[in-house]
DNA sequence: GAGTTTGAAACT
DNA sequence: CAGTTTCAAACTC
């Protein structure tokens, strides 16, 4: 079924539609891992699928994200992608019962290097070394790294609240990146990838490669668990490149076994996100595991660090509805999250795993969202499993940073299917939950700018998404109007950035990215729009004026944000305008495919080694006034600036000079600020003390002598004392007791020229 | 607050 | 890819 009109799909960036256009094999050649012994055509790629340079799925349980669906219509295989299964020998046949219908996936587990052991050190972290002579090595093409046999590692960190470990797959192009590194460990060690859960500040690192640059993993209710890890190569290479791993554990509910029974099987898909020259490659690892339908996830929490990007991500999940067929495998793209760092993942419990599922229709609470680690809110991201996944489509735009979720909620029983040609086709639609065309509601919610990855994510196929598009509509959140008390609501209440992602398959839950601006600028009521009012005006041109809100010069716009609180005149950035903005965005990457990439980046060295993605270009500024971007970030120039003249670099003393200035004068603006405010509020407060108590004088009450002028006066004299007390390097309870010293004696002055006026002048004068 | 400067992005 | 134009923010007065 299509997701997408073809409207909408003239509208959406080349990036999206084309999927042709990112081919992996390019740059990144199919390289699985665990190769079918004998040569298997690729299976035909699914557009938004062949979007990923490289999908590796190994788990048939996770990978139906892509792979889910049974319908005739649905998504072939992932085949292009590397696999590498690292599990236990003895669990690979597990695996291959819970769910998936793909040869590539079968063929997987066919090829899965052994592991040889298993280390669990005491830091939650376990290492599988890889048994030699895995059949992954053979080398399919040339840019294909090999693993070792000695000492592939792979390093799983955060053991579920259950004790089921999570394994990552390391596929062995993981090495590639290491082989570019330059540095002197790069080869000839064992790639080993540590993912170390904290609940501050998670690190994934992985040895002698690249450096993550940050992870993200979502986990679904009882289902599904799923990681991604950003990983960044050096510097050195052709070009940034961001490897996202994507992590995902399905969980068996039927499983009654004790957790630590049965073990995980991990399948892996890492997406590496790299410059338009370099295609993304995507490795996700998926682990199945039985385990106690009640939340065996509990709340696992998977701290991300915030990396490059400012926009944090918080993954929370909720209560998913109960799927009927708890052995049906949910997967869940949790791509979404993009280059969005991850804080948090909140793993809840289902609710009613038993409950029939053609009677879930309404959609449930979404849980509180929980925010760690984490100061700004106003930046986190959200991801929020929501209860209706069969009904929740997501549509990811590769390289544009927006996605778009459409969420499709049932409706009531009696609700007439959408009016699209091709949902009615579809038999396996008919038991799922009918959309009311006439009473649905849509909400559009572009989804969060992917800032460091170019997000692949296929579109979601499943027969339970239902398509209401009507023609030209962007993707959209589509939910019934009977539910929006219940749904509104729960929106209401999230994070900025909320991410919304659906369910495939068997989806029982759905996530939806909502960028902050998306949410906070859209008032509830204008964030719902019937469908039956489907006339959404795309033939509206960009008019001049619209274009002075759609063009680069908007940082809003430039952020992927929706204008908020702006003064921008006649904006087209807003929702009100949807169709000339995606026009625009298209624009925007047809000139510029990075367009809306950070444009801080973080550097080859750690985290706070951050640098400007393309450098500037200053001439006049040396560098070392807000007209430089660099500058203006608090970042030194690098070797990509194209600056004249520039003075900021380490060493430079006008740097020096100019930092240790700024850093002086706001130390002063600060406590000038405090002293103030602390001083105005005594005032006040002692004005109003004093005023019962003087009032029987029958005179001028002495507080009337407090005029404008008598209260400048005094706060001269309050800020002189400061002053002096700061020159005087006091410190800052002593100059306070000064400043308040100062502020008596002004205050006795007061009284006393009141008692003398009143005396002077009985009668009021 | 108006005018100038500046550099990024768009445009050619 | 280089030069020019446009633009909005930074900066100055």
């Amino acid at each position: 079924m299509d997701v997408v009109s073809p409207e909408l799909n003239s509208l959406l960036p080349d990036e999206i539609m084309d999927t042709e256009a990112i081919a992996m094999e390019e740059e990144l050649p199919a390289e699985h891992l665990a190769a079918p012994p004998q040569p298997e055509p690729d299976p035909p790629q699914v557009p938004m699928e062949t979007e990923v340079p490289e999908i590796v799925s190994l788990c048939p349980a996770t990978t139906s994200m892509q792979m889910t669906s049974t319908s005739s219509d649905a998504q072939s295989s992932t085949s292009s992608g590397t696999q590498l299964l690292l599990a236990p020998s003895g669990l690979i046949a597990g695996t291959t019962t819970t769910t998936t219908t793909t040869t590539s996936a079968k063929t997987l587990t066919q090829n899965l290097p052994k592991i040889s052991s298993v280390t669990v050190p005491a830091n939650h972290q376990l290492i599988i070394n890889k048994v030699a002579g895995a059949p992954a090595a053979d080398g399919k093409s040339p840019g294909t790294a090999v693993l070792k046999p000695e000492g592939q590692k792979l390093l799983v960190a955060g053991l579920s609240k259950t004790g089921q470990p999570i394994m990552l797959a390391l596929p062995h192009t993981w090495n590639k990146p290491a082989t570019t590194q330059g540095a002197g460990d790069a080869k000839g060690q064992p790639t080993q990838i540590k993912m170390v859960t904290t609940v501050g500040k998670p690190v994934i690192a992985v040895s002698s490669a690249s450096q993550l640059m940050g992870t993200s993993t979502t986990l679904q209710a009882q289902q599904l668990k799923t990681l991604q890890l950003t990983k960044k190569p050096p510097v050195s290479t052709a070009g940034p490149m961001i490897t996202k791993l994507i992590i995902t554990k399905a969980l068996n509910n039927k499983g009654l076994s004790s957790p630590a029974s049965v073990a995980p099987v991990v399948t892996g898909r890492v997406v590496t996100q790299s410059t338009p020259v370099t295609p993304p490659r995507t490795i996700t690892i998926g682990e199945t595991v039985s385990t106690v339908p009640q939340n065996t996830s509990g709340n696992s929490k998977v701290a991300i660090s915030p990396l490059k990007s400012p926009s944090k991500l918080t993954v929370v999940s909720v209560a998913s509805q109960s799927p009927n067929s708890p052995q049906k495998s949910v997967t869940l793209p949790l791509n979404v999250a993009l280059g969005q760092q991850i804080l948090t993942v909140q793993q809840s419990a289902a609710t009613s795993p038993a409950k029939a599922g053609t009677s879930q229709s309404t959609a449930q609470t979404v849980k509180p969202v929980q925010t760690v680690g984490g100061v700004g809110t106003s930046q986190f991201k959200t991801i929020i499993p929501l209860t209706t996944p069969p009904n929740v489509q997501q549509i990811q735009v590769p390289g544009s940073r927006f996605h778009y979720v459409r969420l499709v909620t049932a409706t009531t029983g009696s609700s007439t299917v959408q009016s699209g040609s091709s949902t009615s086709t579809n038999p396996s639609i008919q038991p799922a939950k009918p959309v009311m065309m006439n009473a649905a509601v849509r909400m559009s919610v572009p989804i969060v700018p992917a800032q460091t990855v170019k997000q692949v994510v296929p579109k979601p196929l499943t027969s339970a998404a239902q398509v209401v598009t009507t023609s030209q509509t962007p993707q959209r959140l589509i939910m019934p109007a009977t539910h929006l008390p219940q749904i509104q609501p729960n929106l209401t209440n999230l994070p900025p950035g909320t991410v919304l992602a659906p369910a495939h398959g068997s989806g029982n839950m759905g996530y939806a990215v909502l960028p902050a601006p998306y949410v906070t600028q859209i008032p509830q009521p204008a964030f719902v729009t019937l469908t039956s009012s489907s006339t959404f005006s795309t033939a509206t041109p960009i008019q001049t004026q619209a274009r002075l809100s759609l063009n680069g010069y908007c940082d809003c716009f430039a952020n992927g944000e929706f204008c908020n609180n702006c003064n921008c005149v006649n904006c087209f950035n807003n929702l009100d305008h949807e169709s000339e903005r995606l026009k625009a965005i298209k624009a925007c990457l047809d000139r510029n495919p990075v367009a809306f990439k950070p444009k801080i980046g973080k550097g080859k060295e750690g985290e706070s080694d951050r640098r400007h993605s393309k450098g500037c270009n200053c001439k006049k500024s040396g560098c070392l006034k807000n007209y430089c971007e660099c500058y203006e970030a608090k970042i030194m120039c690098s070797s990509i600036c194209k600056c004249m003249g520039c003075k900021n670099f380490e060493e430079s003393p006008e740097r020096k000079t100019l930092m240790h200035l700024a850093d002086a004068a706001e130390v002063r603006v600060q406590q000038q600020t405090a002293a103030k405010t602390k001083l105005s509020s005594q005032i006040s407060d002692l004005l109003t003390r004093t005023t019962p108590a003087v009032t029987s004088g029958g005179g001028k009450l002495p507080y009337t002598f407090v005029t404008k002028e008598v209260a400048e006066a005094t706060c001269d004299c309050l800020l002189e004392q400061a002053e002096q007390a700061e020159l005087t390097n006091q410190p800052q309870a002593v100059a306070e007791r000064l400043i308040l010293e100062e502020f008596g004696r002004c205050l006795r002055r007061i009284i006393s020229f009141a008692g003398k006026a009143k005396t002077d002048c009985p009668i009021n004068c």
